[in-house]
DNA sequence: TTGAAAGCGCTAACAA
DNA sequence: TTGTTAGCGCTTTCAA
C-alpha cells in the first residue's frame, strides 16, 4: 500500500528498500526481465510496501513506443461508432495499450489532434471511418507509425486495413430484397460520400442493375437519421410508389425511412415495400423497428484490429495487409419471407 | 515539413539549426515562456524544417503533470454515454488535454485500469456514472490527483462532482405526469442500482405519495431496452391495468416499456397510459417513439466538467465543489396536454 | 533575455 | 544473474 510519503517513490527506493540495483527493480517490472525468482520477489515486496507505480512516461522516454494507441473517431455518439470504440478501446486495453481518444469531425481537427498526439511516441494509430485525413496518414508512413485502417480507403499503401466485405454487402442487399420477392428497388444515398456506404450503395446498384431490375435512387444530405426522413419526405409518392423494397446502406438512415415511410406516408412495411438496413445496430432490434439488416461483426472486426496491430509492431516491416470482417443477413420484419 | 531523416529531431537539433541553446527552444514552446520575439521566430522556424515536434513524454516528465486525462466510462456503447463522452473528449482537447479512454464495466477493470493510468502522471481522472470504485478514489486522493464525478455519490470529500439535480429530477417528472392528469402512477425501478437512476426513482415515489398519489413499483433487472420490455412483460395487465401514468427513469428503459406496452400489450400511449422518460437521447426523438422526457443538457455537464477540472488543475488546495446541472420537460407525444 | 548544468525516472549495453 | 554506466529529450534553476 502506498505510504502518506509526499514524494512519489522511484526505482531507486525500491531498490535501496530491496536492498538490490535499479536494473534489477527494472527487470522485476519488465515482462520477460532476465531475473532470478528471488530477487523479484524482493523487489516486488519493496514496492508494493513503497506503492511504487512504473512511470510509464520514463519508460516509454526509453523504449520503442510508450504503449499509447491513437484511436480516431468520428460521429462517437452514433451507436455503431460508439460500439466500435468501445470494442475497440477494451480490445487495446487487453493487449497492454492504452487508447487516447481523438473525437474529431472535421479533418482539419483530425491533423491538429494527432499532430499533438505524436508527441506522445505513440505505438499505433486507429482510424476509424469517415473524415479522411490523407496527409495525416502519409505522416505516419514517414514517421514509420503503424495505422491501421477500419472500412476506410487506402491511402497510398501505408496502413493495414480491416474492412466489411462492402462490395459483397451491397450485392448481398440486393439478392436479399430480389429474394424476398422485391421487383422495383430503391436506394438511399448520401450525397456526402464515405468509403463503405458509398460502396455499398454502388454495389447495390450494379448487382440490381445485373440483375435486370429497375431502380431508383433517392439521395440524402448525410448519414443521420433526420437526413433519411427529409429524402424519403422530399422523394414522396411519385417515387414511392414505384418502388416495393428500399435498401438503406445504414441501419440509422433505414430508421430514419421507416419513420417516414410509415408514419408520414403510411406506407405499410413490409406489406407495401420492403425495407432492408445496414449494420445491425441495437436499435434494429428495437420492436418498433425490428429491422431486417446486413450484419457487420463490430467483435469480430475489434479483434482483427488488435490482431493487425499487435503484429505489425512486432514486425514493422511486413507488407501491409487487409483483412475483410464478415456479413451476414439477419431477417426481421421489414422483409417478407422468402 | 518534416524530413526524410531517420530519427526524429530534438530540441537539440533545432537549437544547432537556430544557433541558440536548447533552452531557447524549450522557451520557444514553453506559452509563457520568457523569450525574445526575434528568437522565437527562428527558433520556430527552424523547428517547422526540421518537423520538429516537443517531446510530450520528456516533457511529462519535468512538469507537475503530463496533460493526459483519464476518462473513465462504462458502457459506452449507449446513447447517453456515447454522447457524454464525445463532449467530455472534445471539452478536454480543446483544453489541451488528452483524453485516455478506460472503458470498464466491472469495478475490477477500473481498478486495474486506472492504476497503470497512475504510471502516465496524469492530470486528473474523470469519472461517468455506474461502477463506483470507491477504493480508486481514496487512491487518487492520496496522489493529490484532481478528480470529477459525474453523476455520481460522493466517496469521501474528494472530488468535485458534476450532478444533474437527482432529486427535483423525480420531484418534475411526478409533477409532470399529474399536471397532464395521470391519477395512478407506476414508476420503473431498476434492481441494480445506480446513483442517478435510483435517486431519480426514489424522489419521484417520494413526490408522488406526498401528492397522494398511488404507485406502483415495477422492478427491471438492470438499465437495459431488453431489461424494460421483460419487465413490463412480467408485470403484465394486472399491474399495468391499475395505472394510467408511467415513469421510467431513463429513456431506454423508457423506450423498452413503450414498445412492451403498444406492441406487446396493445396499450395506447398516451391514451391509456402516458409515458416519461429521463435524459432526452436522441431515440426519444424518433418518430416511432416521441418520447416526453426530462431533459439532461449533456453539453451543459461536459463543459462545467471541464472547468471544474481546470480551476482545480490550477488550484489544487480549493475544497470539493459540487455543481448541478439544469433539468427541463420535453414534451411530446406520449403524454397528454395539460 | 540567454546559456550551462543538473536533473526528471527509467532502460539497455556492458562488464563482472 | 547482477550492478555500473550512459543515455532517452526535456525543463529549470542559476549565473551571466
Amino acid at each position: 500500500m502506498a505510504r502518506p510519503g509526499h514524494r512519489k517513490p522511484t526505482s531507486f527506493d525500491v531498490a535501496r528498500l530491496a536492498g538490490v540495483s535499479r536494473s534489477a527493480v527494472s527487470r522485476a517490472f519488465t515482462p520477460g526481465g532476465r531475473i532470478a525468482t528471488e530477487t523479484k520477489d524482493r523487489v516486488t515486496k519493496a514496492a508494493d510496501e513503497l506503492g511504487y507505480r512504473v512511470n510509464s512516461l520514463a519508460r516509454g522516454l526509453q523504449q520503442a513506443h510508450s504503449g499509447i494507441v491513437g484511436l480516431v473517431a468520428s460521429r462517437l455518439d452514433t451507436p455503431l461508432r460508439s460500439r466500435q470504440v468501445r470494442r475497440l478501446s477494451e480490445g487495446l486495453i487487453r493487449a497492454g495499450f492504452k487508447p487516447m481518444l481523438i473525437t474529431a469531425e472535421k479533418p482539419g481537427d483530425v491533423t491538429t489532434l494527432t499532430d499533438s498526439l505524436l508527441g506522445y511516441n505513440i505505438a499505433a494509430m486507429i482510424f476509424t471511418s469517415d473524415t479522411p485525413p490523407e496527409a495525416l496518414i502519409e505522416d505516419c508512413e514517414r514517421l514509420g507509425l503503424p495505422v491501421v485502417l477500419i472500412n476506410r480507403a487506402a491511402v497510398s499503401d501505408w496502413g493495414d486495413r480491416v474492412v466489411a466485405e462492402n462490395a459483397s454487402g451491397g450485392q448481398l442487399a440486393a439478392r436479399t430484397l430480389i429474394d424476398c420477392g422485391a421487383t422495383r428497388l430503391g436506394c438511399l444515398v448520401p450525397v456526402r460520400e464515405t468509403y463503405s456506404v458509398s460502396g455499398r450503395a454502388r454495389t447495390f446498384l450494379a448487382a440490381a442493375a445485373r440483375a435486370g431490375i429497375p431502380t431508383q435512387v433517392i439521395h440524402s444530405r448525410d448519414q443521420g437519421y433526420d437526413d433519411a426522413c427529409v429524402a424519403i419526405g422530399d422523394a414522396g409518392h411519385a417515387v414511392l410508389d414505384g418502388i416495393d423494397g428500399l435498401f438503406c446502406p445504414t441501419d440509422l438512415l433505414a430508421i430514419g425511412a421507416l419513420d417516414a415511410l410509415r408514419i408520414r406516408f403510411g406506407i405499410a412495411v413490409p406489406g407495401r415495400v420492403q425495407v432492408l438496413g445496414f449494420d445491425d445496430i441495437e436499435q434494429a432490434g428495437w420492436a418498433s423497428y425490428d429491422l431486417s439488416t446486413i450484419r457487420q461483426d463490430v467483435e469480430v472486426q475489434s479483434e482483427t484490429v488488435i490482431r493487425l496491430l499487435t503484429e505489425r509492431i512486432a514486425d514493422p516491416c511486413r507488407p501491409a495487409r487487409i483483412e475483410h470482417t464478415p456479413l451476414s443477413v439477419v431477417r426481421r420484419g421489414t422483409t417478407r419471407h422468402e
